[in-house]
DNA sequence: GATGAATGAGAGTTCATTCAT
DNA sequence: AATGAATGAACTCTCATTCAT
């Protein structure tokens, strides 16, 4: 079907080259070069693919991390109907999820992240962007909680959207920790999943 | 009223217009020349004052940051002393110093502190700065939240120093949170601070 | 209904866009891909047709410029031969075709023909070209003057080549003042003409 | 006075460079590096001294082409003035100083000159200095001619601005033509100012 | 302590051109 | 005849840094 397929492998090697890079060295230190380099063709090909190095970004956002929160947001979701349903470990799948990188368990894809909220300072498509993925996450997180509440694994006397926010607010924190030393017990994390439970 | 010796001045002046200029426009887009031109000196001049870039940066993490912490570590302790003690109250006032920023209420202290965090994966001194942080912040909110379980008003079934860690990362999930929607409400925060009360 | 045949017919229209585009961005700041755009075909596809660039700008010159000349020229020359015969008249009317591009009257031909100018001094072949084409039309107007001396309607006084190098110069100036100002009231050229008339 | 002259003699150097080269290969032709070469300092100094490519062009038509047009005006009014006044041998002269460029006889000034023609057409800044220096060549000439009709040395029976206008366009006009002829002989145009006079 | 000039490496980007398909 | 991918050289411009004055 389509008569130059080589194209879009080169896009999607980019792509990944640069979801690398970025979580390694950062969006402004590393260039247009670096991540021909690692691609194995030169920098010219680069706006073949690409019209410029933001456009590049752009089309990671899509491409990556609008994807895997769909994915672990279906995931999730569907657990949510098997019976017997044990929100609380839910949870813990949803926080493994959530930190595991496509290469690992190492922080790659909190780095890319919080990349983009330093951009969104002087970047108003990104901020959109991140509000506009907050409000997904917290309605997201929102339906679980209230799931848990209703089985009466939960406690019930606090609104389901602020347990929800709570919890998006401490994983992002712990994520933050987990950049600065990556060897970082998780076993607080479950702890503080757990202290939500009857 | 100068609070610095002549010598001393254009340099606290540089470090004063990097705290505002890196916050707005991240490390890398913040060029001498950007620094200078608010402190009303040629280029040149930054080296009389200071070896490289990257030296400013250590200046300002030791002059700004660390200050800020003691300030604010020191203030609570004070507070934990006194009779009688609201260590709820106590709480949300160290939010209060933690989120205020020294222009108001704006996330410029969120922003600049977060550029420490992608620079640490680069600059092994600023990581090992920021693990050192955590240690600091770590066992002063177990002080913290200690105190409170000896005094009856927090539970007693959780670590203090689980409960501590979570709040620290509560707190820096919601902070980062403000960099990209700087309205946010800061409502929930307190719910959140409420619900490991009796 | 097609003038050129399907193969043909593509190279024409890269022709057409060209001279469009030479007039309105100039030879260096016009590009294969802006070529191609407007003639809605690939970058590529431009290399089926022409060698290079400049082997386009040579077939512009052909198939356009010189053309042109031809064709004003013969307008002209058959004009001379009528009886009775207006020579000033005549002169003001070649002023009109000279002036008049394919697209109405606004300076797409002189900014064209300028850029060959400029780069006459790079380009040996253009120069050639060019001082062929004074040659030209030195010697047509020379025709002109000298038919219009012959009638006793032009000074007779100052050689026929004298005064025809003179009326080249002269359109030729004003053709540059109407780039800089297209809105340039064209009176004064008609009273250039009438001053060597009895 | 100037603690640091070196830095005008650079900026100098620069805009005799580009002058020279600029009249040589043209604008987009022309590199940053191109002049550095020829000045014989690296490619950065350049941008001590000026901001972009654009604003070197802007100093040049200041400092090279308005003090031209300066110079010369004030020479010949200054002749006007003697006794006695041979206006046509002052137009000779006249034209003589826009046809030497600083550098001799050759068509530097001129090609230099074309070249804004052509930017003219996408920069509106040029554009408006162009017509600017029009409008005072335009003035001043027109005064040239009038004392030459004062004085019963040139007809009076068509106004001054317009053979003013003629002489302007002629003059650029054979300019033009010595782009592409340098050795074109300049004769032709003694004859021309000659057959306005009785 | 401060200046203005200069350096040199490197950035993002453009573009004429080639070529397998 | 036309495509889309790739090349490679060139370009303008930025910037941390050095240094004589």
């Amino acid at each position: 079907m389509t008569k130059y397929k080589s194209g879009e492998w080169t896009k999607q090697q980019i792509i990944d080259a640069t979801f690398r890079l970025i979580a390694d060295k950062g969006y402004d230190d590393m260039s247009i070069e670096d991540i021909m380099n690692e691609v194995g063709k030169t920098k010219g090909a680069f706006y073949s693919h690409f019209q410029s190095k933001e456009d590049l970004l752009y089309e990671l956002m899509r491409t990556k991390l609008d994807r895997k929160f769909d994915e672990i947001a279906e995931k999730t979701l569907n657990k949510l109907k098997e019976e017997p349903c044990d929100v609380r470990e839910i949870l813990l799948q949803l926080l493994e999820m959530v930190y595991q990188g496509s290469t690992g368990s190492d922080p790659v894809w909190s780095a890319t992240y919080y990349q983009f909220f330093l951009m969104s300072r002087k970047n108003p498509f990104i901020r959109e962007w991140l509000q506009e993925q907050y409000r997904e996450w917290e309605s997201f997180m929102a339906t679980v909680v209230r799931r848990g509440q209703e089985l009466g694994q939960i406690r019930s006397d606090i609104e389901a959207r602020v347990i929800g926010n709570l919890l998006i607010a401490a994983f992002q924190g712990y994520e933050l920790r987990l950049i600065v030393d990556p060897k970082a017990d998780l076993f607080e994390e479950r702890k503080l999943v757990e202290s939500f439970f009857r």
